[in-house]
DNA sequence: TAGATTGTTAATCGATTAACAATC
DNA sequence: TAGATTGTTAATCGATTAACAATC
C-alpha cells in the first residue's frame, strides 16, 4: 500500500463536476435528507396516501417546506401546482437519485454487537443493497449463520463476491488494516463505524459514524443548554 | 402528553443565546469536530507526547489546519505561538466543553444488538457518561447482565436514577412511546437510533442516528461516482 | 375562475479557507 | 535574532429561507 492519501474527510464534495448531464450539483446536505424523504414516502405508498405536499413531507420530516422544495427540485420538476407530489412517482424518483435501483453488494467485516446490529438490520438487507457475506477472525463466529449469511474468515474474503461497499465494526486497533484488505478485494467505499480515521486513497469514499461521537455532542448541548433555555 | 411540538431537527441552533459569558457562539460544525479531536489528543497524550501544532492535528483529522485553529479558537488562545499546543492542557479544555467533567446519567431502551452494542461500548462507559440502567420489555433479556448492568422492564424506568439522556434503539414502532416515558422520568436528551422522526417539546434536545441513512448517502455517492472522478 | 401549491430567485446566514500580523 | 506557529480577519463558498410569479 504505497500511495495512501490523506483525504479531508468531507472531501465528497471537492471533486469537480465533469460529466455531461450537469444540471445542477445537488447539494451535501440535500443528499442526507433524501434518505428521510424516502422513508416518509415509503410509509405514505405504505398506507395508502398518493399525493403529498411540500407543506406536510416538511412536518413529517421536521422541516421547512421551501427546503423540501428546493431538495425535490434537485432531482427535477416533479411536483403538480395546486396539488402537490405524487407519492409513488416521488419515491420512485428518490430511489433512483440515490442509486437504490442499482446492486450494492456489501461486506460487513467485525461480528460483535454492532455487527449483527448490521446485518439483521432491516435497511442493509434492503432494495440496492446485498451482504456478500459477514466476516470476522473470531474462531467462535466463523461458520455461525445471522440473517442467513455466514459468517466467514477475513482471510476468505476474496473468495466470495467483490463488495463495492466495504462496512467495518471491527475495533480500532485493526480498522486501518480492515480497509486495506476490502480495498484490495474491489471496495470503492467504506462504511466505517470504527472510532479512527482511517487513511485511504482519494478516490475510496470514506463515511465514518462514531456513535460515542453523537453521545458526547449531546453531552455538550445538555451542559450548554441553560445559555440558551 | 399534550404539548408535543414539531422541532426542527437542527433546531440546536435556533436558541439565541442569552446567558452572559458569551464569548463568541461556538459553532455546531466545531462542536461535531471537538469529539474528534479528543480522540486524537487522547492517543497522543497516551503516546507521551506533550505538544502538537494546528497543522499536526490537522493531518491526524484529516482537515484543514485554518479549521483546526478557529475550532479551538472558540475554546480560548490556548496555544503558544511558535510551537503549538500542549496537549494535556487542551485536552482537559476540550473535556471541559464537552461537558464531560459532568455526571451524565444514561438510560439504555431496546437491549438488541445495537443496544448491546452501545451498553458495551467504550464510548458509552466513559468519563462523563454513566449508565443507570438497560431497559427493554422482552421477557427473555430481562434480569440479564451485561457489561456489569443489569436489564429491567421498561416499566420500571421511574425506580432508577433520573436520566439526562435517553438512548433509544427499539423499533421504530415503539420509539415515540419510549421517547415519551423517558421525558417522563426527566430526560432532557435523546439519542435516537430509531429510524423516525419523534415529536418532543422544544426544550428536549433530539439527536438522531440513522445507520442505514448512512449506507444509502453511500449509495448516492458510488451511483455517481464516474461523474467526478 | 379561485384557491392551492410548486419551482425559483434573491437575501441572508453560517462555515470554510487563505493570508498574515502578532508573538513565542 | 530567525524560524515557527498561533489567532484572527476578510474573502469565499455553500446552505437556508422568505417571498412570489407561474400554473395546476
Amino acid at each position: 500500500m504505497v500511495d495512501l492519501v490523506r483525504e479531508d474527510r468531507t472531501s465528497v464534495r471537492s471533486h469537480p463536476m465533469v460529466g455531461a448531464s450537469a444540471s445542477r450539483r445537488i447539494s451535501e446536505a440535500t443528499v442526507a435528507r433524501l434518505p428521510i424523504y424516502q422513508r416518509i414516502l415509503l410509509g405514505l405508498v405504505g398506507g395508502g396516501t398518493t399525493t403529498v405536499s411540500s407543506e406536510q413531507l416538511a412536518q413529517l420530516a421536521q422541516l421547512n417546506a421551501a427546503k423540501v422544495r428546493k431538495d425535490l427540485s434537485y432531482l427535477g420538476s416533479f411536483g403538480t401546482r395546486g396539488s402537490g407530489y405524487d407519492t409513488r412517482f416521488l419515491l420512485g424518483q428518490i430511489d433512483r437519485e440515490l442509486g437504490l435501483d442499482a446492486d450494492w453488494p456489501v461486506a460487513v467485516v467485525g461480528i460483535g454487537n454492532l455487527g449483527r446490529a448490521l446485518a439483521n438490520s432491516r435497511g442493509f438487507a434492503s432494495r440496492g443493497f446485498r451482504i456478500v457475506g459477514l466476516f470476522d477472525i473470531a474462531p467462535e463466529v466463523i461458520g455461525v449463520t445471522m440473517a442467513g449469511i455466514e459468517v466467514h474468515h477475513v482471510d476468505d474474503l476474496p473468495i466470495y463476491d467483490n463488495p463495492a461497499i466495504g462496512v467495518i465494526t471491527t475495533p480500532a486497533s485493526v480498522a486501518q488494516e480492515v480497509a486495506e484488505r476490502l480495498m484490495a478485494v474491489g471496495a470503492r467505499s467504506i462504511l466505517n463505524f470504527a472510532p479512527v480515521v482511517l487513511m485511504v486513497p482519494p478516490e475510496i469514499l470514506v463515511r465514518n459514524v462514531d456513535l460515542s461521537i453523537e453521545l458526547q455532542v449531546t453531552s455538550f448541548y445538555l451542559s450548554h443548554q441553560q445559555a440558551w433555555t
